[in-house]
DNA sequence: AAATTGAGGTTCAACTAATGAACCCACGCC
DNA sequence: GGCGTGGGTTCATTAGTTGAACCTCAATTT
């Protein structure tokens, strides 16, 4: 691995339940050797991607991250132009709906809008999602390039439930309902009692760059539920992309 | 420079004007050879640090840039703590007030709420304010370790105005009114016709981590602005800090 | 109070990964 | 059709990275 992968593998080490490591701690977690661990961490550290707490030793994520986040997000507002939408979403099916976006082959959540409902799925931000076990990784695949699908395919694809597909066959047909019927559906992919549908958002190529999904109780999921969130969430996705390219973006236009 | 350290300066190359930038026009930003570039481009690229749009091939900072910054807010809620009393002292003082952080030798506007008046100073998330030569940046030093102030005045401090201080020994004797008077006041420090006063944010361990500041224009400076402004912005810097650590933290308490 | 444990941090010879000049290719333009 | 420009690649040379062993300090344990 690069020098560069090692670093940044360090920063990956950090999550929201675990937002402090100590030097032993993150030179255990990643497997590098301390030396390295605490050369790699000063060398981030001198820029502002890594700080240290000067009493407890700790460190934890620093402030140039913020920074570069703004910046792509002043650029790419993802977030900014998505959030009235989930919400309306959430409104609209009476369940948790919620964005997410890709980040090396995992789907990140990014906004999540909570059902008012006492009995609801929960969902919170930073949560990943594995691409063939969630409503949103599926309608992420069905719209990618044909062969990153394929290299994802032939990896071993974990299975989270007696539900969960992991037969790249199956989940090739799958793919191709999907791109039909315009959102994808999760019967329990990856937590049981849990029935999601997703649409993918697009950029402006018509690529897939995250993907919005309602989700609600297995228990609640009748005849028709499928369909009735399948075109809700199909229909605010298709309302994100086009405002996040600043135009219609449903068709793959790849005219340029 | 470490490798880690070309790679981080590769991302910082990325600004708000400049989001997206080609290999060429990063190598000759970076000064680095144009296949050092791409390889560390691709590194950043495999952990989604940074992206490539597949027709321009142009690169923009990548998603995983907003994850960890949404892992460091969740814990360290910078902005989210403070944007109301931000707003709340814009009001008050009638004039435009703004947050920043501290992120390797500078702050970084974090937050800013513009005066409601036509003649106002106005300032943009993401600009970089020099510690010397704002009161936002004096400020942070005067309550910043003297170590670190020791190395900061002892580089060559740049003149922005001709009312800029310069001169280590002046500097030093203001920060000792500031820690006095408990706001730093700024006249035209670094751009004409532009008058501040701002107070530090501080850590749980009396330590600066950032800035609060009110910027007006030097016209509308009569007698006792400075004063007015600065017991509010002095209030809210306080505030702001207590709720960051969950308590009181103007005395610096280190019993620990 | 001496011994033990475990954490942060450092050193330096061995070694592996980074470097960059020169290269190719594609595209747009005169 | 030749020239300029930008993206991307190669590989011998070189410089940065590695990790076992070490130090220090503080908190437990004996």
């Amino acid at each position: 691995m690069s020098t560069v992968g090692k670093a940044v593998t360090l920063l990956e080490a950090f999550d929201v339940h675990r937002p402090q490591l100590g030097l032993t701690e993150l030179a255990r977690l990643t497997g590098f050797d301390k030396a390295t661990t605490r050369r790699l961490l000063l060398s981030l550290a001198s820029h502002g991607m890594i700080e240290q707490n000067e009493t407890t030793r700790l460190y934890r994520l620093g402030p140039a991250l913020v920074r570069f986040a703004r910046i792509r997000e002043a650029h790419f507002p993802f977030l900014e132009s998505a959030r009235s939408f989930v919400v309306a979403l959430a409104e609209e099916t009476g369940e948790t709906a919620h964005l997410s976006e890709f980040d090396t082959d995992y789907l990140t959540s990014t906004y999540v809008e909570e059902s008012p409902q006492a009995n609801r799925v929960s969902v919170s931000v930073g949560d990943r999602f594995p691409l063939h076990a969630t409503a949103s990784g599926l309608a992420y695949l069905a719209a990618a390039r044909p062969d990153y699908v394929e290299t994802y395919l032939t990896r071993s694809l974990e299975r989270h439930t007696p539900f969960t597909l992991t037969e790249p066959d199956i989940l090739r047909q799958h793919l191709g309902e999907i791109r039909q019927r315009g959102y994808s559906i999760s019967d329990q992919g990856r937590a049981q009692g849990v029935f999601s549908v997703g649409a993918a958002i697009l950029d402006g190529e018509g690529l897939p760059i995250g993907a919005l999904a309602v989700a609600s109780p297995a228990v609640r999921a009748s005849g028709d539920t499928a369909e009735r969130h399948g075109r809700a969430v199909m229909l605010a996705a298709g309302k994100i992309s086009a405002r996040l390219n600043g135009r219609a973006t449903n068709t793959k236009d790849r005219t340029r």
